[in-house]
DNA sequence: CGGTAAGCGAGACGGTACGTCTTGTCTTATT
DNA sequence: AATAAGACAAGACGTACCGTCTCGCTTACCG
């Protein structure tokens, strides 16, 4: 996690987490196959606090706290962590299951439990699609982070929030 | 381009590229810096033929059309290429800028030259941020060849696409 | 035993024999301190039964059954098991103290005994020096397996009991 | 070289002589596919200075001027250097094959100069095998160097040199 | 007879070298 | 002057073996 967090993708070797850890390479690789099983479990230790799942009653309130929430926690360390999981994963199709089974699946879940009972509640259209919805706003994230393509600060999140809440539509 | 599309990201290296071509390295280098901007010039001719806007003058048919022939393109041997690209672009914020200027640039115009005139026709809220919406279907899009959450078959251009319109609300 | 003669100084690793041996390498190293050890060890029960000493009299006879003993206890398996105790003997001087003091030596001490009796009965000139003949035999056996110069068959055995018994000269 | 005369075989690594040369183990690699033929090359630049080939008509005086130049060449570096030849061609016949063409080959030949012609001048038995005394000469020697039995010093070569002389018997 | 200690298997571990691979630079000779 | 050919330094990769270590389990001896 330091290394990700400090040299990003390129930084990252398994010869330096051996080193940094105080660590053999053989041990490491009796552990872990890859750079991205390392990182996933340093992750989802680090991450392991539940992600916290609004319910306010309310779509747009519960989204908005969601999408901010998730923007605080992107500082710059944390992106290039992310990034470092996204050059695994693009590289590597294997990579890419792991990452989705172990890290994508939980905030996945923590959103659809956001839309689901909005959309039970009225607040969606009844034909939404949970599963479309979240890859809208998981892939506007990462497209982000892979592509540098701007900030994923509050402006950010709330124009996500903005145009998930506008297909409630004139209901 | 052939390399990317056989194998892949891990496939792709410059020595592979340099003989494959008939190519000194060196050569390679002078007139590209890295693997990224060779991918991108051999993309670039290839999809130099310009990215058809349809103009029905309905958002939603637009929409599905400009979907549909994304998701058409998206056959195997592109998603390797892509997924290439995406690799350079999240291991190296350089690579990223050089993608997004050069590549994405073209395809986000494409759709924004869908959305801006459905906006200003009232097909779409007034406040509605293009970019956002931009983010959201390329988002989409990336995530899943990166993380290879599912396919990008005609269901998820209708998904999407229903999802964009049902912004339209009530209008 | 069974390792070395199979594969020879190469594949002969201390985790194989563990492994082979159904014993923990922790139980290899208390008894023995390396590989050499446990092939010297191995093959003292092996070839405990004692060197043969001819005695019939005549230095030319008796030097004659010695060699071809000799080159008939020879066969590849065997081989293979000497060039690995050269192999840690030629690496460490310790382990070359070892093999001296715990597998040469026998052998020296047989044809010892076949030399000097002969030079007692006139058979060799007075001044011989029966430890520059005894360097001379083994000397010639471990050039041929180190360097795999030629076999160690009979007319090898022969050659070498020639030359030696060549010594007599016209006495 | 240095660093095997000044190790032996034990701190003779590839990471190691890449390092002192200054040159990356690619490089290495490229050039000598194994340590026994980077220690061959390196011998062979330092020994390319001929080795002498007394001839002074007499076998004695002969054998005792190549065998005190060839002890007088063992000190210490160069025993270490060369039971780093010998643990490699132990270890591997195809080692072994090398420093025999290339190392050994030289040596014999300068010895069966001297050996020949003394027995065509009669100061060997007609029948004398050549090969077989250069077996027993260079044997004496690896022997000493492999197994650590005794010093290679001018008793040791005088001590040769009388028992391949007394073959002459009594002519 | 029941408690304790010694020896054991299993196998993780830090360390080190291996031999391979790719990157980006460079040199040389050819055209 | 641009090229192909390809050597090169750098350094990461993933594997192998070494010798040490810690863990429980099982015997066998002793109180």
């Amino acid at each position: 996690m330091e290394i990700a967090a400090e040299r990003g993708p390129e930084g990252l070797t398994m010869d330096g987490v051996a080193e940094r850890a105080g660590v053999s390479k053989e041990t490491l690789y009796r552990w872990w196959r890859s750079k991205t099983e390392v990182l996933l479990e340093a992750i989802s230790e680090y991450g392991a606090q539940a992600v916290q799942v609004p319910a306010t009653g309310s779509l747009t309130r519960d989204l908005e706290i969601f999408m901010r929430d998730t923007s605080a926690a992107l500082d710059p360390p944390t992106r290039r962590i992310l990034r470092a999981l996204a050059t695994g994963a693009a590289a590597d199709l294997d990579a890419a299951r792991q990452v989705r089974d172990q890290f994508l699946t939980r905030r996945r879940a923590a959103l659809a439990a956001i839309l689901e009972p909005a959309r039970d509640r009225g607040e969606l259209p009844a034909a939404t699609s949970i599963v479309t919805l979240l890859d809208l706003v998981f892939g506007s994230l990462w497209y982000r982070l892979v592509f540098d393509t701007g900030p994923l600060d509050q402006d950010w999140a709330d124009g996500v929030t903005g145009a998930i809440t506008a297909m409630t539509g004139g209901v």
